[in-house]
RNA sequence: GGUCCCGUGGUGCAGCGGCCUAGCAUACGUCCCUGUCAAGGACGAGAUCGCCGGUUCGAAUCCGGUCGGGACCGCCA
């Protein structure tokens, strides 16, 4: 090696050591005849210091060391003098006086700073990622992410788990998000597609015997870059034969609680973390990832409203529901603040949003006068209100539509009036999945996968109710986001073809999409589970950055174009011919 | 496919019809400086204000379009 030591292990007791350190100058601060050059590599910040009077050869590369670049110093270990201790730095108690220096490369000035964590344009932080990727912030993401999956593959193994990989050239299928796709060279016209995830390779595995498997595994959507989501994702997969439900969300959870209190920023909630049916948690948060990181919940006033004058309330009372929000002294919101919330629940579906003012005057909204006494001192019982309060009230046939639009609202206002309690992880089960939702066709598709088992007391409803049976699914949610999830699968051929069928693809077309899973079923399938969580999410979790591209080491923009590779790119019309593919002008 | 925000020396920001010959900080260059650690001091270089068009006597500033980035909706589990 071209060093020693590293530039964040040297401390007091290795004064007087002759040590050699190589790393990038953070920082050179010129006292004429005394330089200081800050080294610095991953494993810190080491202050070299060289006198024109004792070193003179060394005194002038020094001077000719920029920002950047690329050092090599071997010296002698020295206790600062006293008064200069840097009490910032682990290594500050020390120093290393410079005996040579060999600059073993340039650099051009940085497009920015590597030496302070300013804010800069994420395009020109992807152009030049390796730049970006020396600065310690960025490095602590690596490095919490490296940590994070070691921890995971530690975990799964010590339990009897087998990483397995599995194949990333795979079958397309048109349903879920749009494919990746690769052309085949001895089948022209035909493609393999990258895998959305392994989800049918991996039951095939458990029927192969594997018993228990887990993959960091890499998935592919082609649709629109986000915040929070990327075209390659990474997921932990998990699966497992012969398990109950409370087996694979026990293992889930415990692989999450000593994550996130390994490697996260605040301890968890509540161990076991809680569970809550899909119902309740509609009913009570509007969303099916609940963000428990603040009460505020949804009220149901539907009973308030039984016998309504009001128009926007009745199809809500007569067939879905009437929900409410109480926000305690916001009376006085604006226009502006009411607008906006409006737009917030329509977006989730809701017709409107009521907004009601508890004055000194009494109710204050343009709907008021459609309430009687009556309805009115019972809204402010149910809701629990007092002067200087607002209720935000959604109606809708649909209860869940109504929930929905609520809900939206609530995750507004959590952060908005900053009722947010980021002090632990607010960790939850979310069970009793509907099998199947409404399409707006009004057919029906899956609520979460297709593969997710039925629970058994709600099996026979597939005939008679379909849309009441619910699944053995589970939602793994933290802080209001949506980690991950599992089930209990199918593990019978005609179980699975049945919801299929239900879902509107008939046997033979099921056959040919899922045919090695469906088969495979036949063979000896045994009762399995297991669950898959988002690596880069979870990442996002245990560092606290909103933006997903952090807790990657080479990212795209929201076009998803790779402004460091410069891709994607043409390739050689050879390659083209040889695939027997032809492109068309663009549109 | 759509909505919103942003685009000004290398970087981050200010300026939002004439006082701009475009300001500030930092980085960069030269010089001075023996205890700094966001070192300090002096001097200097560096921008046709993303691009195209329009309005105007006059545009970084107003309008239209376009390109790029970001947030969001659609899409996506």
């Amino acid at each position: 090696m071209l060093r020693s030591k590293t530039c964040g292990e040297l401390n007091k007791t290795d004064v007087s050591a002759t040590v050699t350190l190589a790393g990038w100058v953070h920082r050179r601060r010129d006292h004429g005849s005394l330089i200081f050059l800050d080294v610095r590599d991953r494993y810190g910040i080491t202050q070299c210091v060289v006198n024109a009077t004792e070193n003179e050869r060394a005194h002038r590369t020094a001077s000719d060391v920029r920002n950047e670049f690329v050092v090599q110093v071997k010296g002698i270990v020295r206790e600062r003098p006293s008064g200069t201790v840097n009490k910032n730095l682990p290594t500050g108690e020390i120093e290393v006086v410079i005996g040579e220096i060999a600059i073993l490369n340039e650099s051009k000035t940085p497009p920015f700073y590597v030496n302070e964590d300013s804010e800069v344009d994420e395009l020109l932080r992807m152009k030049f990622r390796y730049v970006d990727l020396r600065r310690p912030s960025r490095q602590r993401f690596i490095e919490v992410r490296h940590e994070f999956v070691k921890y995971l593959r530690d975990f799964f193994s010590a339990r009897g788990f087998w990483e397995v990989e599995t194949t990333q050239l795979i079958r397309s299928d048109p349903t879920g998000a749009r494919d990746f796709i690769v052309p085949s060279r001895y089948f022209p016209g035909k493609f393999w597609a990258l895998p959305q995830s392994p989800q049918q390779l991996k039951q095939i595995l458990m029927v192969g015997g594997i018993d228990r498997y887990f993959q960091i595994a890499r998935i592919f959507r082609d649709e629109d870059p986000r915040a929070d989501r990327i075209y390659e994702a990474t997921q932990l997969d998990v699966e497992m034969s012969f398990p109950e439900r409370d087996d694979v969300m026990a293992i889930g959870e415990e692989a999450y609680t000593g994550a996130l209190e390994r490697f996260g920023r605040k301890p968890v909630w509540r161990k076991p973390w809680p569970r809550m049916k899909y119902d309740d948690v509609m009913d009570r948060y509007g969303s099916d990832r609940p963000d428990l990181r603040f009460d505020l919940p949804l009220v149901d006033v539907t009973d308030t409203f039984r016998g309504t004058k009001f128009q926007a309330f009745r199809a809500g009372v007569d067939a879905g529901a009437v929900k409410a929000l109480l926000i305690k002294g916001q009376a006085d919101v604006s226009r502006k603040g009411i607008d906006v919330m409006t737009e917030l629940a329509k977006r989730r579906g809701g017709k409107g949003l009521v907004h009601i003012g508890l004055t000194a005057e009494g109710l204050r909204s343009p709907v008021a006068k459609f309430f009687s006494d009556d309805e009115q001192k019972d809204l402010v019982r149910r809701v629990g209100a007092s002067l200087g309060d607002l209720i935000l009230i959604v109606a809708d046939a649909q209860a869940h539509t109504a929930a929905r639009a609520l809900g939206e609202v609530r995750d507004h206002l959590g952060t908005q009036l900053d009722l947010i309690d980021d002090t632990t992880y607010r960790c939850v089960w979310v069970t009793d999945f509907p099998v199947l939702d409404r399409t707006p066709e009004g057919g029906w598709t899956f609520a979460h996968n297709p593969f997710s088992g039925v629970l058994e007391s709600d099996v026979h409803l597939l005939d008679t109710d379909p849309g009441a049976a619910r699944s053995k699914q589970y939602d793994m949610v933290i802080d209001g986001r949506e980690i991950g999830g599992g089930s209990i699968r199918i593990h019978k051929r005609a179980l699975q073809e049945k919801i299929f069928a239900l879902m509107g693809t008939p046997k033979e077309e099921a056959a040919q999409r899922f045919g090695a899973l469906l088969d495979a079923l036949e063979y000896g399938a045994p009762p399995h589970g297991g669950f898959a969580t988002g690596i880069d999410r979870s990442v996002m979790l245990l560092t606290g950055t909103a933006n997903i591209r952090d807790t990657i080491a080479f990212a795209k923009t929201q076009t998803g174009y790779d402004p460091l590779l410069d891709a994607p790119a043409d390739v050689d019309p050879a390659l083209l011919e040889q695939l027997r593919l032809r492109v068309l002008p663009p549109k």
